[in-house]
DNA sequence: TAAACCTTGACACAGTTGTGTCAGGGTTCG
DNA sequence: CGAACCCTGACACAACTGTGTCAAGGTTTA
């Protein structure tokens, strides 16, 4: 078998194990258990904890700011709320004649469609 | 002239004045500024500040969730970095045949170039 | 069986978020 | 002019995030 125990998985991956069990529990990488318990790591959760770590450093985020964007796309009343409080923002009436405008939300409802129907595949 | 100064304003929106400078600070409300530098709020800002209240509230997030949200829009490197560890989490490539996988990543595709259109619009 | 793992739970600690309050100094307006 | 605003900056504090470490107890394996 190829899952890894989880100091295994710590040392191949430069997490520790504490922060390990912190990613599981945030539900950012959840490892199989064994018949007893232990946590096992396969090949899928060692690289995604290894592009976890760029992602991280890469871009100065913290697990918290993925555990959000993870909760965005399970949520789509929520994306849709914060969306809609975002785009408020960057909105300018003045310059978007209703054309546009109804073109615009047909275009970001369609987004929305997809997002919900990409979503609830499984 | 129909603005108002940070004390109004904290009264019709139920923030406190303390809170107001800090949503300016994270980059969520910025209100214009009077020519000796008093805050001015319109009645954009005012709407979007209640209907903040009713965001955080209902959601159970924070202004930095938000912030982060924002950032998210703003940044389509970043964007394109989350999404594709997040996807990565859902993917089940067993039942997942080339044709479809290709589908899949010129729809993602589409929503990314749609979305860095709307952004880059102003 | 004993070493070397694993589990959960807890204490600890620095850094960030969200909030209040207060000080020192400028602005507005009756 | 003086009261009542506004500004920035700082101290304070609880709650959460990200980490380490240690304890009490179960599992695996040489």
């Amino acid at each position: 078998m190829d899952a890894l125990t989880i100091h295994e998985a710590a040392e191949t991956t430069g997490w520790s194990p504490r922060m390990l069990r912190y990613i599981e529990r945030v539900g950012l990488v959840e490892p199989a258990r064994s018949a007893s318990g232990y946590r096992l790591y396969g090949p899928a959760e060692l690289q995604r904890l290894r592009t976890l770590r760029e992602l991280l450093a890469g871009h100065e985020i913290g697990l918290s700011d993925l555990a959000f964007a993870s909760r965005l796309r399970r949520d789509p009343g929520l994306r849709e709320a914060t969306d809609a409080w975002l785009e408020a923002k960057a909105e300018r009436p003045d310059d978007v004649p209703a054309a546009d405008w109804m073109r615009w939300e047909q275009q970001k409802h369609q987004r929305l469609l997809d997002a919900a129907a990409l979503t609830a595949a499984p």
